[in-house]
DNA sequence: CAGTGGTCTAGACCACTGG
DNA sequence: CAGTGGTCTAGACCACTGC
């Protein structure tokens, strides 16, 4: 079983030493269709896929190819293994950490945030993508775009205030209260509403002054510098399907990063 | 060949059921003994390790469990792999990304910053541990400690303004001059001369007003608000070896970090 | 108990590096 | 060319989960 299956590293041309040899190991190609499993939709967030022994079975490889494959995803927060019990696409809701992507943490405490936050959507209105938006979610100028602006806030001191840009398409029908009413991280909701998975992000951190709409939502004094923290969040495929900009007061949180 | 090298999980009481099973897999163990090898400086920054049929033949154990071993070392940063050459010990000089712990990037640009940082050592002097100072290195209040102070400027602006504190003892014969004359990252000068190599690090990060102090050495007008990154970093067993506040400029610059 | 993921082995072959 | 890491296989057994 050393023959490709799936025609590819097969572009041997007349030269090999011109471009690229295009080597692809074998469960790279099992990963890929994996991933178009999980795009497609044949796996849901949360779901079971096929066992190991299936899926080599399916794929005609070895079960330690596919679990290669497997082992990336799940190294990419896109499965979950559990032992025993099969293999799960990652979901943002049921998840231990409630807020995967939100780094900020109380100065004084446990990793455990202190409660659940205080969400209040402020605002939540659709209208057509400006340049610097439609450049960030890949849209033209113009495209429906929707903007949510809310406040987080932790045992009841508003800490975060943020506007969301997402585009129109892929949202239909989002709205303040759906967005009110729903309990549990806001990706959550994307996922089993509008069937979008959020899975990995960017962010641009900065200092910044606050001006005077922010201090009264975030009811701080003008000279209380804020975190600002701009995000990208991608899709399968490095798809951005969201633009976050936050602003993070760091009077008692801090953000927390791990370095590698 | 399944039986266990080394006298490990075999503390089987008379009641399985209380305490743990301590069930450790092999290459887990291979891991504990090779991060020995580099604990001990038995391999050093930038050697190679020996190959791993070698070192399956020293442990007794197959060429798959030190290879597993050595994956996961190797996603740690701790070890480098290079196919058709060997596996060599990670290092902080002679590597392609200069500063690895630091995520300040050009606005504008590339990833790759705007030219090499300019650096300057503003301070360097010994004093002993406060009790917030001893409490961050793992040391006892009184114990000696060094501190530096230095900015760095890019394209000619100063940009970062950090202290660092370092305990004593390992740091023994560190002085301005010695960090003025090394070109080259910080932690590579730490791994070549003093043997600590920094392995992992956490941030904690804000938004704060500069004082007078900081307006005048980074150049800034008394409302611009910066960013401050307060960092220990470990070595081997995570044992923390360093706690460095800086604070960054961060009008044309930007903390970049991704989320998985 | 059967089914899942997790470990370990032994051996074959491939891709890359350097002398 | 020999030596290194990288891939792939086939099969055995272990640890965990749930019925």
């Amino acid at each position: 079983m050393t023959s490709q299956i799936f025609s590819v590293e097969t572009a041997e041309s007349s030269d090999p030493s011109l471009s690229a040899p295009a080597f692809s190991p074998l469960y790279q190609q099992i990963k890929g269709l994996i991933l178009q499993g999980l795009q497609s939709g044949e796996w849901k967030p949360g779901e079971g896929i096929p066992s190991e022994m299936e899926l080599a079975a399916r794929y005609r490889v070895s079960q330690g190819t596919v679990r290669k494959a497997i082992d990336e995803l799940a190294s990419n927060n896109l499965l979950v293994r559990r032992q025993g019990k099969g293999t799960f696409v990652a979901t943002h809701a049921e998840q231990q950490v409630q807020y995967r992507f939100l780094k900020l943490m109380p100065d004084m405490g446990q990793p455990k945030r202190d409660g659940p936050a205080q969400r209040k959507i402020i605002d939540c209105k659709r209208f057509r993508a400006n340049a610097e938006i439609g450049r960030a979610l890949a849209l033209r100028t113009g495209d429906a775009v929707l903007q949510v602006r809310r406040i987080l806030s932790f045992g009841g001191a508003p800490t975060i205030l943020e506007d969301l840009w997402l585009p129109g398409a892929p949202f239909k029908g989002l709205t303040a209260e759906r967005l009110s009413d729903y309990h549990g991280p806001m990706y959550a909701l994307f996922e089993t509403e509008f069937g979008v998975r959020m899975v990995r992000a960017e962010e641009k951190i900065k200092a910044v002054v606050p001006d005077d709409a922010q201090c009264k939502l975030l009811e701080i004094k003008s000279h209380t510098p804020l975190l600002s923290v701009e995000r990208t969040a991608f899709t399968y495929n490095d798809t951005p399907m969201e633009l976050r900009r936050g602003f993070y007061v760091t009077a008692d949180h801090h953000y927390h990063n791990v370095l590698n």
